[in-house]
DNA sequence: GGCGTGTTTTAGCCATGACTAACTTGGATT
DNA sequence: AATCCAAGTTAGTCATGGCTAAAACACGCC
């Protein structure tokens, strides 16, 4: 293995979770991109960059920001790895609700051991998606590719399955939760409203408007 | 509460996990003690005990040793509490050994949340005791008194039920279960060497000799 | 093509928690 | 009581990962 994510700190961790979080959404990785999601100011941000870029887990370029190399990459997917998998776990075995959970496996991540990720791997079948949707990079450390349809991207009459929801917000979890927009529940379009409007979405808790935005962050693919 | 152990960082905890364990077994905590038990030079342990006098966890008297406050004593069982319960969890749960659990939970035991503490704890049936058979703070911190007898205590003849063993060292772990001898399995005192010569003992796995010294450091109660 | 604005970086600082080298101190030995 | 040794402490250093204030840069606008 050329990297082990077990002797980077847990600060190096986060940052790679981070960063790879930016680049999957396919945002440039700036300093201040940075410094935001970490909740750390600019220079922190700066000063972390250099140490990654020395560690060889970054490319660096001054003013313009960084990419990950392939290490960086790798590291970034063993803790992902360790995050999800102790989401799935801690909702499927601890009853956890689906907002508690992201802090939760945040802290967690960086104690769990390769052989305790093992076997709770095993305990859970292998699970391929956390309890958002989100895929859980395999024991190599792939990652499988998710759809990428939207609700917004259905039509009126259509019936599709959620398949992701936004991980990190706690409130926002609770919220979709209650409308029964969750991975895996069904959901029949209504309606768009004009002009970028609300979209309207029925449930087995009822009929519900979302804004457009929302649902274009909702993952969903057909029945 | 008095203290959160949340906000004393990492190695506060450790410390005053290491503290309180010298304190229990009866000796007076000196830097050097300290140290070793921390793996850490003394200067090092020096520094840390200031630390810990200026956060009120310890009564420090220079070149005479440290003792816990109550504040102190309330921030190890807090940690206790985590460890011994994340103990528990990982070898009934997970199915991890009695030889690999302590350092598993070790790690561990900085991350847990107090609700998932109390999730653990009613998962568990809120159990009383480790692997390893050592007491469980309940909610209240509070920590069951363990009978004080071991295997060097019982005459031959007697049955005796296993109830606690050492618990840090895997080798000695993974000899003491090859052995049979995990709290709760029943053993026979077959002989006492003369001249503090080793004790042997009958269990499922058979007639085993161990040292009068590891006898001692075995607690049993009979049956 | 210069200028200003906002982003990024540098400079200098702090806390935590470790280290080695050198100095004190307490207590036993004589 | 003077001495000596081991244990404890002080002094000075380092790495990590934060911070603020100030300088440097990129880029759009005139």
């Amino acid at each position: 293995m050329s990297t082990q994510a077990a002797d980077l700190t847990v600060a190096v961790q986060d940052y790679l979770k981070a960063i790879y979080a930016l680049e999957s959404a396919g945002e440039r990785v700036t300093t201040s991109a940075l410094a935001a999601r970490m909740g750390v100011s600019a220079p922190s941000a700066t000063a972390m960059t250099k140490r990654l870029a020395e560690l060889g887990l970054v490319e660096r370029a001054p003013y313009r920001g960084v990419s990950l190399t392939e290490n960086g990459q790798l590291g970034a997917l063993e803790v992902l790895r360790h995050h999800r998998l102790l989401e799935r776990y801690l909702v499927d075995r601890l009853g956890l609700s689906l907002d508690q959970v992201h802090v939760e496996a945040d802290r967690l991540e960086h104690a769990l051991s390769e052989e305790l990720e093992a076997k709770i791997d095993v305990e859970l079948g292998f699970p391929t998606h956390d309890p958002h949707g989100d895929p859980i990079p395999d024991r190599e450390l792939r990652v499988a590719e998710g759809g990428r349809r939207t609700l917004c991207d259905f039509e009126v009459g259509d019936r599709a399955i959620v398949s992701r929801v936004p991980d990190v917000d706690p409130e926002l979890l609770r919220y979709l939760s209650e409308l029964g927009l969750v991975p895996g529940s069904e959901v029949d379009l209504v309606s768009f409203a004009p002009f970028g409007g609300p979209v309207t979405v029925q449930t087995k808790a009822g009929d519900h408007a979302i804004s457009r935005d929302l649902a274009g962050r909702i993952s969903a693919s057909s029945t």
